[in-house]
DNA sequence: CAGTGGTCTAGACCACACT
DNA sequence: GTGTGGTCTAGACCACTGC
């Protein structure tokens, strides 16, 4: 555009090296503008599965071209923070969606149709708030003692128990999160984190073990005693890499096993 | 370029859609060119390791702008096909890297840093070429009977023996491999493959359970027997998603763990 | 039809590596 | 300096969606 007087809701990116001095950080405008809308994001100004500004509308605010703006949604897109939608817009992803339903579940039925098996029956067994045990606290980087949710559900697929887990949440964020509210909960519980309490997770890591249960493990399983179980440590972040999740799960691999793919 | 006779070596990409038909599948002039220079690689005409022609050199074979040759070496770039180095030029991707060094391997120690504990020790415990069994055949597209390589080998950290595993690769593409080569080769056993047999492992998948070993497992891995352990079966594919290596590994996963880092 | 994301081009300039 | 990949722009046109 050459209009000669500036846009309205306006942040002048820094311009590139025009100085001779040496650059610590050299960082590309579509970076900038990456960062800019990634703290729209995490601000709320779009709301989970609503759209954000057009392209043109984004590089009119941002001063740059189509072309720079198109850059940083498509780094966004590939990490999955937006969703693109041809002739529609730009969507601020959820976990909310069929789609990418059970998002950071690896486990699948080895008939390898997820689909087929229906949705998971949750058995919440227990949702209290306790101090953090200092491991708790360290993966969750919070201070040995601080309020914590602790849950533990199984989760049954075709009336099989087959998932049993721990969950560990920092209790200021989730305030008032009780037992029916995960077990009624249509949808996954991420969906829920994201409705009920603005919490989007965004990216997670998982330690994987084989393990034996102990003797209540593997009642809650069904399982004989001896029955080598997946032990899945999941730790889930917000924007900023921020912990917002601690999972152990226990897994029965008789009738389901982790997928991965490597590339 | 507006040069008005044609370049030397050269393929006319087909052009975009021109008619008014219905367009059953339409494929951006980006793709396409991906796909030629696939087969390039494919058919080997630059080797592993080795600079492709850069991206204006290819623009001018291929008759397109220098763009749009670089969105297609992007999508090779990330499907890990190829690697990109500012002010060198483009390379193909090989597993005799320190970079990419165990590339499909996802078991680290509990330190996390897999670099403090050296290179694994190899053992070779078996090396034969067999008849296919079903299963084997069935996961590596051939027929049951058909020839394959049947390796077995242990591998160590630090002296620890810590991975089982067995290898199943076809007859026809391994010809001549032995247990030495395996033991001996300098560097990751994909990058042997790549340098003795021109086979380039590009992705895999894997299938993961918990499982307890038999009597010979438990002693080879010098576990006591109940010990769970990670059963990983792995498939491995070259171009064209032409699986080329089947692995069942069994991990000992008390002084590691598998990692798995999900977006 | 207008608006959105998707493709393609041509040209300018920057950052980096080698020589 | 020369050549490489990396960034940025401006503009044209295509494909898809929904009014």
């Amino acid at each position: 555009m050459a209009t000669p007087n500036p846009s309205p809701v306006d942040l002048a990116p820094i311009a590139a090296n025009t100085s001779g001095m040496a650059t610590p950080a050299f960082s590309p405008l579509y970076q900038q503008i990456k960062e800019l809308i990634l703290h729209s994001l995490q601000a709320g100004e779009w709301k989970p599965g609503e759209a954000i500004p057009s392209e043109m509308d984004l590089a009119a605010r941002f001063r740059v071209s189509q072309g720079t703006v198109r850059k940083a949604i498509d780094e966004l897109a590939a990490e999955n923070l937006v969703i693109r939608r041809q002739g529609k817009g730009t969507f601020v992803a959820t976990h909310a969606e069929h789609q990418v339903q059970y998002r950071f579940l690896k486990l699948v039925p080895d008939s390898g149709d997820r689909d087929a098996e229906g949705p998971a029956q949750r058995t919440v067994l227990d949702c209290k708030r306790i101090r953090a045990p200092a491991d708790v606290a360290r993966a969750l980087s919070l201070r040995s003692g601080d309020a914590v949710v602790q849950l533990r559900r199984v989760l049954s697929f075709e009336g099989v128990p087959t998932i049993l887990e721990d969950l560990w949440l920092p209790g200021n964020a989730f305030k008032g999160l009780n037992a029916e509210q995960v077990a009624q909960y249509p949808g996954p519980t991420y969906a829920m984190f994201e409705m009920e309490f603005g919490v989007r997770m965004v990216r997670a890591g998982e330690k994987i073990r084989a393990v034996l249960p102990d003797a209540q493990q593997a009642a809650l399983l069904q399982v004989p005693p001896q029955t080598p179980l997946l032990s899945v440590e999941r730790i889930a972040y917000t924007y900023n890499d921020v912990p917002m999740e601690l999972r152990r799960g226990l897994y029965r691999t008789d009738t389901h096993h982790y997928r991965n793919e490597l590339n």
